[in-house]
DNA sequence: TCTGGCACTCGGCGAGGGGGAGTGCCAGGG
DNA sequence: CCCTGGCACTCCCCCTCGCCGAGTGCCAGA
């Protein structure tokens, strides 16, 4: 195992390059930290650590740079999440608390997220799969022709357009309204498809075939839109590291277009907190020299699951601390905003 | 004026240094052109056209590049729109037939246009002001909460929460939703506010605070969905050109952050047709080394006003004709699709 | 008006050469 | 046994220099 001492080293070399975004070498590190010990010791300790393989040398006779190995160490054991000070989150909450609808929501906190951690912020609106019905609208545009109209307990609206079989009158969709809604509002969409399955019986055989066609539609809707939508923002900030990256920007903005990669990586984090996959980590080419901060939001507080995801892209060589921290907090009020609203 | 010959050079120019990204020369346009004349000859046309501003060098004994004024000149008097292949369209039309509703147009299109011209696309969505409405729903969520939804004919769908002064019945809601209704469908956006006006006036006392408030939530929505929205696509064409544009694609991405400049952009042009404006021709400094290639969509055939634009961002070094012939065909087949939905 | 010739100008590229930061190793001391 | 200072060595970075070639402007001649 390694020594107290050579995980402080390890700590130093992290912090000092994600700061000057240069390889570190012992001399500076025994100037800028107060470790107690020599440069020559240092220079042990990172031959190790270098043995190890938490850090690494771009060239022979340069400095370390930490390795993805390095970074994970150093998220796993030698950090804190920085919170956020308090200006910082009377920002945050100022600026989401304007919003007007669940699109202003999340364009809002891609902007904000963007700006905070001056990285690439992936926002996903809320699941479908994981939401609850607040209520289905039924109506009538022409005799054979209905919209069908779902609204979410986050706030999201989708709209199908049917065409019915046979004309439908105003009374039976009144009636299909009515009992579509007692039967789903305030379940979760997983369910919806089991609540409604004998719901056509209990039609007369006129009007069975239309219902089977709303209702074949509103399943329909559920699949498709389980495959989930995502805004991304700060793209700019990429090239915040162009010096030394003017061709590794081009995979991740491929990346970042491929929603479906994306949205796999948000998927994985399967427990709660702040999920950090280091480059990689992540299995997809474009990103092996990126770092994915991601989180749930919207938990409501206490059932623990969340209704998506949000995060952050940027470089390996990122502040994980104030990342993470950023990413935890706004993740946390914009759960407050959609409970609220 | 400026001769044919000298016309045809700079033609040549265009072409040859759109094709090449380099600053071509004298000796290089005679061999791959068969203008009939000498380099020497050629010189002199160059040294004339560099004379009236249309090409310049990037340094001395270099050679020449189009300026935005040769650009200019080039794409409104030397440049034919190149009309796509059948193949192209039929590609474009299957493309777009598939899609389900109308973020998934706008976000197919947005792809197609970026695969297609291999540059960043912007697509406007349908705007509130020039569409009509097809429907107003009023969902009463509690005595006292209603949920406004309002229903464009292209598809497009707003919703609001409201909080009302007083409950309101099932009755007077239903009422105030068929009298809205029978006003406003079918009537352009533009001319709501007109229309609903007095309507306040023909309720019950007791009811006229809360139908006041349903209507002016419903225009302010008009008023703050006037301010459209943009969907973005294809910023890994940026890094194309990034051999010469490592510090030029940053103010380029922050410009595209901000869907206000965007929007001004795109809201320029006036008249029908396909709209070019080149480098400097954008009063954005971020994008003075760009050109914006833009055309409204939906212009529902005859009437003539459309009801949204798309278009591309690309560096001024552009292919003009097969950029100009992609916008126009894919703002055709959008237009086809929303009229059929 | 066009053409060929000629001298000139620069940018790009590769070779060459300090300077410096950093390393590994080793012998000595607590 | 661990830490320290010293020392020789290794490369990377950066600057300079000089060549090469593409391209130009000008001019005299057809």
């Amino acid at each position: 195992m390694l020594s107290e001492r050579r995980l402080e080293v390890l700590r130093a070399i992290v912090q000092d390059y994600v700061g000057t975004e240069e390889p570190v070498g012992s001399k500076a590190l025994t100037e800028r930290h107060h470790l107690g010990v020599s440069p020559a010791t240092v220079r042990n300790d990172m031959a190790a650590l270098e043995d190890e393989g938490f850090i690494a040398q771009p060239h022979t006779s340069a400095g370390r740079i930490p390795t993805d190995k390095g970074y994970r160490l150093f998220v796993d054991k030698l950090a804190d999440v920085k919170p956020l000070s308090g200006a910082e989150r009377r920002a945050i909450q100022n600026f989401l608390s304007g919003a007007v609808d669940l699109d202003d929501v999340v364009g809002r906190t891609v902007r904000l997220l963007a700006q905070l951690t001056r990285q690439v912020a992936v926002v996903q609106y809320p699941s479908l799969t994981r939401s609850t019905v607040r209520h289905v609208e039924l109506l009538q545009l022409a005799p054979a022709r209905v919209m069908l109209v779902l609204i979410t307990d986050t706030g999201r609206v989708e709209q199908r357009m049917i065409d019915c079989p046979a004309p439908f009158s105003e009374d039976s969709l009144a009636d299909l309204r009515a009992r579509l809604n007692s039967r789903v509002v305030g379940r979760r969409f997983g369910d919806v498809p089991r609540l409604v399955a004998d719901l056509a019986e209990s039609f007369p055989a006129d009007d069975r075939g239309t219902v089977q066609t709303v209702l074949s539609v509103l399943l329909e809707t559920l699949v498709e839109e389980t495959e989930e939508r995502l805004m991304i923002g700060g793209t700019a900030n990429l090239t915040r590291f162009d010096h030394d990256f003017p061709l590794t920007i081009r995979p991740v903005l491929e990346a970042l277009e491929e929603q479906v990669v994306l949205l796999r990586l948000l998927g994985e984090a399967k427990e709660p907190g702040v999920m950090v996959r280091i480059g990689h980590e992540n299995d997809h080419e474009g990103l092996t020299s990126t770092s994915v901060v991601s989180v749930g939001y919207g938990s409501g507080g206490d059932t623990g699951e969340a209704v998506a995801k949000l995060g952050v892209v940027g470089p390996t060589r990122m502040d994980y601390p104030g990342t993470m921290g950023a990413v935890r907090a706004v993740a946390r009020y914009v759960g407050q905003i959609l409970a609220e609203s």
